[in-house]
This record gives C-alpha cells, structure tokens and sequence, in this order.
DNA sequence: AGTTGTCCTATTGTCCGACAATCCGACAGA
DNA sequence: TCTGTCGGATTGTCGGACAATAGGACAACT
C-alpha cells in the first residue's frame, strides 16, 4: 500500500524558491508511480472509506480491468498487495474475493516480521509485555463479563489439564492472555497483546519445556489472576498479571536462555 | 504473506479416527495453494532466516521465474505481495528490487488499517497511550543519552515556535513522542506507539486547532516531561506523561469532540 | 578532471491473448 | 429432498511481445 509519507517536519522550512540549495531542493521528485499501485490504493480508498464494505465481493478481474482500463494482469498485481494487507481475501475454497478487515492474526504477523528482522530480543518483547498485560488485567477486572470468566477459566482449565509432553502447551497460555484482552474491551490493546505473545511464543515454548516448575507456577498465577478479575478487583489483577509476566524472565533464567535471544520466526 | 494458521487449542482432541463425528472431521483440508503463495512464502522464508539480507538485490524477475519455473507474472504477483509487506523495496528510481526490514512507518499503516476498519474509538486509542506512554517515559528517563535529551528538546522547541496557523502542527507532537520512544530503547515499544499517535493524528490536529488553550498545555506538559528525563527521575516522567495523555482527553472535550468518534482515515 | 552525449544491455511495467481448472447456479432425474 | 449433469463465469497460469528506462561503458568536449 501507498506508505504514507511521514514528511519531514520542522526544520528545511525556510529556503523556499530561490536559490538551488543542496539541502532544500527545487523540485520536488515527479511522481511516477506504476498502475498497480494506483489501482490497489484506488480500491483501498475505497475500502477505508467503506464504499465498500466488509463482505462485499469485489467485481471480477476482467471486470475492473474494464474499470481501470489497464490489464488483467495489472490488476491481479494490485489485489495480491491488497491480499497481502489483508484488505481483501478469499474464503477457502471461493472464486471471488471479498472486502474484508483485517484480523488480527494478519497484522500480528506483520508485526512480528518486523520484529524478527530488527534483531528484537526477548527482553524487548517481555518489557512491552510488562508494560501492557498488566494493565490490560486491570481493565479486564472492571469491566469483564460473565462469557469473558468463563473464556478465561476454560483457558486456565485447559492448561493446567494439559498434557505434559504436548509441544502445544504454549498455545493454551497464549489463549488466556487472548481471553484477558478480549475482556478488557480494548481493540488496540489487544492487537498489540497479539503481537507480543506471537512473538514470544516460540521461546516460551522452549521456556515451559526446559523449566519443570514452570507449569505449575503459571497454572497458579492464572488462578489468581482469575480470581482477581472475578471479583473485579483490578489492583489484585494488576499485581499477579505483573507478577506473572515476570515470572517469565525468571523462567529464562532457570532455562538458560539468554534475555537477548533474538525473536525467532 | 501465509498467515500462520493458529490452530485451533484445547477441546476437539480426542476423537481421532474413529467415526467421523462432525467437530472434529476425519480429513484435513487438502491444501491447495496458488504458485504464487508459493513463491512468495519461499522468498519470505529466505528473508526471515536471513538467507537474503536487508540491503540485498533481488535476483531479476525472468531470472526468479526461471528458477521457480513459473511464469513471470506469477513471480511479479509474488513480489507484489512481499512489497507491500515492506520486506522488498525498490528505492526510488531503480530498477531492481532489494531485501528491507519492514519500517515502522509500514508496520504502522497496516495497524492503522485494522484499526480504522474495526471502527476503534478515539478512547480506545487513548486508553492504549495511557498504559504505553508513560511507561516508555519512565523507562526513557532512567536509559536517554545527550542525544535523546537533544532530540526532545529540538521537536519541544519546534512545537512551541509553530506557526499558530500551521496545520502540521501536529506532525511534530508526533516528533516528540517518537524522540521519546527511541530514548526508551525498546522497540517493540516503538512499533507500537507509532500506530497510536498514527491513528490518533487525525483528530488530534482537530483538536489543537479548536481548542486555543491547547498548544499552551501541550508545550508546558513538553517542558515537565523533558525536565523529568533529564534529570533522570522516572517516576516524574511517568507522571508528567501521564498528566499530558489524560490533558488530550479534556482537550477532545472542550473541542465537543466524542470520545466515541471512530478513528478516520 | 569533470561534464555531456551516445550506444548497448538488462530489466521492469504493461499489454495481448489463450487455456485448463473449477466454482456457481440451474435444472433434470431418482 | 438429494444427486448427477451442464454451461457460463472467473481465476490461475502461461507464452510471448514491446516500450521505457536504469546502469554502464566509452568517446567527445570544456
């Protein structure tokens, strides 16, 4: 998608048409950008500005070649950048494709990308948890519902009855903090728990399977943290979730890992 | 890009082969992917494992077709997925393509697009700044650098000197939390906070611009902040921080703004 | 030396046309 | 009501083509 442009602010503001300095150009680059381009962002126009909306099919290949007056092939270039986005996508097994918001699974796994690439650690990762869950646990505990403690108790229930050999098992953690932020009401925070706990996942993994103590410690703290939002007590809930979370780095601690192990995929 | 598929944990284990009871069906869907989710899934691999590097130039697009047999289209498509992922590029003007980490600024947009589309509320963004900001304010206080300080002190100074009639005002808010985050150091913390004053951008310029006393409070919370760094006191750079945040929520109210006016684009 | 003009090659952006696979809906048959 | 069959619509992929241009190499000019 067309990035917008963070233009560079403040400073270079005063040269303006007059003499061709090095620093404060004349010209500005002419834009050239290729069809496909033009054709994704004029779609994704279209989408942000819910002309079309969620579900909505899109018209044919052929047909918005029409449209466009370009190529199929041009728009085909156009809708796998929307796909990638995750503006459009396609029901398993469909021929059309539909408008459609983008899950959070979707941006969580562009997040993580970045993440991977930029050398993020996991100390990185864990202090942007510590700053968040807790929090998220405390919003939970105000404003959770009867479904969310059900969710949660489910989640913990799941992991402590897990086996003890499923790989898995990190997965049924990543539940519960999901089912913690789909209680606290809050969209972004929870598209940025998402991407927290995906990229932790792996060495968590390895964490839960190296640490013998570990599973029982976080089968307690979640009861607590349970029993905190159950009786909408956000302070008990801020405090295990902090404690909770750094119970992790304990964890590394005791596995070995070190806290700068870059993110894996 | 493949969207890792998060299975689905917990219940539905059990019943394995035996009947083909309906929640937990006998076959897997057998999968069918297009080439060019192949292609574009196998470069991104080379990517993450740092089999291609940032900064490296792609192989050309006949050469990649030849290599995947598959026709060239079918490779462009792949590119088209990966480009608008951030993790190929083209630099202005040339013709090849090269290797990037995706920047903040895409990550970002992405966000901003799940966002918007989920209709996400002026508050939720708010609340998540709440958690996040003075946090990384605490945590800016205790590792900024002289450079930090400077930046800080730079998009402080350029706020204040703004023309009042400047509707880029904004933008350099924006600078001052963004020179707050890199003195933090952290950058999953970075990553996140930049989708948040994105998408907070918008309404706020509207903000600032209704609300006359706004500049004066923003401009003096700036001065707090940055004395709080400087001399290395977290506990104040998160109070001060905190005060600033909570001020653009009366600020949305003395603008007759509501809280819950959705995100735009 | 530094700049400019010329030529060539590699590569991209875009187009044309084609064809098999298959999804979808309709419709007939059991 | 369920199951085969059929035709049209649409996608995935391919082969090939061509203009535009980035990148170099090299000569000509100041």
């Amino acid at each position: 998608m067309n990035t917008p442009q963070r233009k560079p602010p403040a400073r270079a503001r005063r040269s303006a048409a007059g003499a061709a300095t090095a620093d404060a150009p004349l010209f500005d680059p002419v834009e050239r950008e290729p069809a496909y381009i033009r054709v994704s962002s004029a779609i994704e126009a279209k989408i942000l500005s819910r002309a079309l909306r969620d579900g909505d099919v899109l018209p044919a290949e052929t047909e918005l070649a029409q449209q466009f007056r370009v190529h199929r092939s041009t728009v085909r270039e156009a809708l796998r950048q929307l796909e990638s986005a995750g503006l459009v996508t396609r029901p398993p097994g469909a021929k059309r494709m539909i408008v459609s918001r983008p899950h959070a699974a979707k941006v969580s796994s562009g997040m993580r990308h970045a993440l991977v690439l930029h050398d993020v650690t996991f100390v990185d990762v864990w202090e942007a948890m510590m700053v968040i869950e807790p929090e998220v646990a405390a919003l939970a505990a105000v404003r959770r519902t009867q479904v969310d403690l059900d969710a949660l108790g489910q989640a913990a229930e799941a992991f402590k009855s897990w086996p003890k050999d499923d790989p898995h098992a990190v997965d049924v953690v990543a539940e519960f903090f999901q089912a913690m932020g789909a209680a606290s009401r809050n969209k972004v925070l929870v598209l940025a728990k998402q991407s927290l706990t995906d990229a932790l996942a792996p060495s968590l993994a390895r964490m839960i399977d190296t640490v013998p103590q570990a599973r029982q410690r976080i089968a307690d703290a979640q009861r607590k943290i349970i029993a905190a939002v159950r009786d909408k007590n956000a302070d008990e809930a801020r405090k295990w979730m902090s404690k909770h979370v750094r119970d992790f780095q304990r964890g590394y601690e005791l596995a070995g890992i070190s806290p700068d192990t870059p993110i894996s995929v």
